[in-house]
DNA sequence: TTGTACGCGTTATCAC
DNA sequence: GTGATAACGCGTACAA
């Protein structure tokens, strides 16, 4: 058939070394030992004709990717640089290649990911990106996975990394209440199915639980984790009849920032007439107007750990099955405070 | 040899389809036409087994990866996800893979950079990520390549996308200077081959020549584009002997939160004291204290305009070599307005 | 320590 | 319209 191929190739090397391919193989990958002159040579040659080793090649014969991936939903929020860039700077340490999709699950049935075991040899999973049973028929099929911000489905066995939710937010609630004297305190929830939301919202329950304040679904309004919903979602709020509240806890800071704009919009002084608090202190929470009180949530950390954790389940090792990632209050002037 | 593989492949579906390989993966790439009856069989086996063509496979009997790569120096920033959002877009519609990665040119010599012809069909490369004889090499290699907010090195027909600079820069500046009577501004300028940055700099310059105002180098401080070197800077200058200015044009945005926060620590109010406005319109620009007078650029718009070049350049069709997307001034309140 | 030969899963060429 | 079969570039038993 004899197809013409510009790229050069390990036998190249090996003929210019004068020696055969398997050698240079086995210098390249360590895999044998080499007699250090013929190294040498073949050293020489494979910089002279800056050679790389084809990885579509290396993954038929040795199958494995030499990639990962992540799964988002939807890229363009600031909540994922930090995360993307923890998951990156372990996959270059281990000369991995970064796949990045995105993709909201149940779109269509059966459609096929993005990333899989035909691209990639492992990957990590926000939520919303995969559906239960797609995570389980290719954690059934022996595809590593990592989940983060969501626990693993029934019966499976993945790993997940997570922040703590309620403790923090608990805190976060009793400061309103104690401290700023809140009582009628809006929560902005993510998602129906978001754990991450699920859990926030038990810490507020709680929080106003230990205070005697009746948990009133009237102030529960969705703002989707999302600064155009929340916004959409705290409008609509506000032109009810007299809406009665003096706070606004919003699932996430994205959410924050749509909230504090419909707030603002309304004539609302904030925090004079609503405490607004949120979570994730994302980079940019600090320079809100005004500042945002929240809680603090390892973001980057959470990208790295899952990476390892995958890196782990490639080389067959142990893996924690659930890891939380402490999170922590972080005061600003959103609240109340004068900090 | 005999390798176990738990991977199902193309014969498998062709045996239970009762079809040769060969037929398969002309329905699959309708290389070539088919019979209607197999067809349907071959669907509903492939279906059945949820089969997905190994991409390496496919990648070393083609040539083709079917996946384009994004070179970027720091994933960790504010301006990288409405880019990745719009590049993913493309790649997916594409039905592409798209390969994310970091690195920062100069830190070794020859040192392989983490995409290239051994990985994808071709790469988006961002400022700073490789230097000209990278970039030159790849181009002579024949690999494809779209420069994103930077221009083709001497002798290279390399297709690039960027923003306009000069235009709004400039109006910006006499809006400081006519409408707000700022005189004395400072710009914190980008990295100093930065490409952008120096643009902005012409236009910063062409205002104040067109205004008779006098030049004066020591009001040009280094941020790096970065809101930290920023914060470094500023402050750095604020403890010169009784500094003299009345504005600060910050290059970016995200240098403008670092400059914010110094001066705030100084006790300059904004816009009271000190003008402040930015370039890129950021998501949370608007959302700064006060809301940041900036310049928007489309940046989502550069990465599906990118990543649609990449695309036409592997289709070999013809590319503009140069492109730039059009910016426009949006004034909010850090520059004296009370809009 | 080194070379030979085969297989990884797919597509492309050539016959039928 | 369909089926054999030879590549694609690399890793690796096995033999030497």
């Amino acid at each position: 058939m004899s197809r013409k191929s510009s790229s050069l190739t390990i036998r190249d090397v090996a003929q210019k070394a004068g020696v055969s391919p398997a050698t240079v193989s086995r210098y390249l990958n360590n895999s044998a030992p080499v007699s250090t002159e013929v190294a040498q040579r073949i050293q020489k040659v494979m910089s002279n004709l800056k050679y790389v080793p084809h990885a579509a090649a290396r993954q038929l014969a040795t199958q494995k990717a030499r990639a990962i991936g992540v799964l988002l939903t939807d890229i363009d929020s600031a909540f994922f640089p930090p995360l993307i860039s923890g998951i990156e700077s372990i996959v270059q340490q281990e000369g991995y290649n970064l796949l990045v999709a995105s993709r909201c699950a149940g779109n269509e049935v059966d459609a096929q990911t993005p990333i899989g075991p035909h691209n990639s040899d492992g990957m990590i999973v926000f939520p919303g990106s995969l559906n239960d049973s797609e995570i389980l028929k290719l954690y059934q099929a022996g595809f590593p996975l990592v989940l983060i911000y969501r626990t693993a489905p029934e019966g499976s066995h993945i790993p997940s990394v997570a922040v703590w939710n309620k403790r923090a937010t608990r805190e976060l609630i009793d400061h309103l209440i104690e401290v700023h004297h809140r009582r009628r305190i809006v929560f902005v929830r993510g998602p129906a199915d978001n754990e991450d939301s699920q859990r926030r919202e038990m810490g507020y329950q709680e929080s106003l639980e230990a205070h005697d304040i009746a948990y009133n679904p009237n102030l529960i309004i969705s703002g989707e984790y999302n600064r155009n919903d929340a916004y959409q979602a705290m409008s609509k709020f506000l032109k009810n009849e007299h809406p009665d509240f003096d706070a606004v806890f919003t699932g996430n800071d994205d959410s924050a920032i749509g909230v504090m704009n419909a707030l603002y919009e309304k004539g609302l002084r904030i925090p004079d007439d609503i405490s607004v608090v949120g979570f994730d202190n994302l980079e940019l929470s600090a320079f809100l107007t005004p500042p945002l009180t929240t809680i603090h949530a390892p973001t980057e950390c959470v990208g790295k750990t899952a990476a390892r954790y995958l890196f782990k389940l490639l080389a067959n090792q142990e893996v924690d099955l659930v890891t939380l990632l402490s999170t922590e209050i972080v005061i600003r002037r959103s609240c109340g405070c004068s900090a």
